[in-house]
DNA sequence: GTCGTTTTGGATCGATCAGTACAAAATCAG
DNA sequence: CTGATTTTGTACTGATCGATCCAAAACGAC
């Protein structure tokens, strides 16, 4: 055969994804790729067409990773509304470390800095909305039936507006609002389902 | 005196803030602001110190005219309900053009692309979130005292819940959500208040 | 007009960008 | 071992990055 790789290429896409995570796409260069994955750019360029194609596949596992996370949580036997206010939690989680990273959430980053102008990045963005919404619609479907979820408002509307109430909270939590805040936006929007 | 300029330097500075507000700011070159604004390097270096002091002079613009309108509409004598309505509305009629432009609005952009690494930007998103979310908070106080707006709830969390609901639309639209999805969860955020 | 001052265009700076060429190193088949 | 094949490190590509230099041009003061 051949000389094998010395790096697990899995590995070396997790590290791109940190990277990118922390940067953003234009931001992150393609020597700060090779310190982030600790290979040279033979490497990267052998196993990965390019810094975009990088930048894919890195999103790519960024989605399937996170979305595994709140599709499990949203198919768990919690009540609905419990559902939600833990997806909220993980957010205010997430974005209230601040000190630690400060870094968001690679889906929202993307979506604003990428999807503009670049059509394939678009769509595995929206392939992922529609996968979380999905779950969501459900979760809340059944919620209703359960009566723990206001029967009257539609359940894929109300699905949207939890979407848009995390992608909200990471913005507003990048403007510097604090922890309290963030636990306002979070009840409130709990309160409205 | 000394020769005189030959442009005027708002002007510059709005098509600055055009080329960012497109792009972000790591992908716009200074050359690409050179061909927006019409001027030379030197013209523009000549008036401001770089592409950073530029940006942020694009920012405050883009954030005193932005800001002052929702001011002024917030201070109108319509219902506080449908000042919110109005604001919703208004987000909607940007993201969904999309065709035309798609380029969201520069305070998510700038917020999510570089608040996190750059302290004097972030400082002046905070400034100008603060700006509008006294306005916010005073109209919706003001509402609770007509009867308009649910009492029982505090006005300044309900302010904060109504920002994230804006920023939260724009990355949804980033991420492919039709017009008619946005519209639902405008109508759910405002049934909240 | 001349002088002093500022703007302007164009050339250019070193640094860095994404990406590639190439040969040495490493592996396996035989 | 040899030969075929792939990975790896290093040097390097042309292009572009943000920024600067410098001299000519354009004005006001006088």
């Amino acid at each position: 055969m051949a000389r094998p790789r010395k790096f697990d290429e899995e590995r070396a896409v997790d590290a791109a994804m940190e990277a990118f995570w922390t940067a953003g796409y234009e931001a992150t260069s393609t020597q700060d790729l090779c310190e982030a994955t600790g290979l040279g750019r033979s490497s990267i360029y052998n196993a990965f067409k390019s810094k975009h194609d990088l930048f894919r596949r890195a999103l790519g596992r960024y989605l399937e990773t996170k979305s595994a996370s709140v599709v499990e949580l949203l198919e768990s036997d919690l009540p609905a509304r419990e559902k939600v206010r833990t997806m909220l939690e993980r957010v205010i989680e997430e974005e209230s470390a601040h000190a630690d990273d400060g870094r968001g959430c690679l889906f929202v980053n993307t979506a604003v800095e990428l999807a503009a102008r670049d059509a394939e990045v678009a769509r595995e963005l929206e392939r992922d909305y529609r996968r979380r919404l999905e779950a969501l619609t459900a979760a809340l479907e059944s919620g209703q039936r359960d009566g723990d979820i206001e029967a009257a408002k539609d359940a894929r509307t109300l699905a949207h507006f939890v979407a848009a109430a995390i992608g909200g909270m990471r913005v507003s939590a990048r403007a510097g609002i604090d922890r309290a805040a963030l636990e306002g936006i979070a009840r409130t929007t709990v309160d409205a389902l």
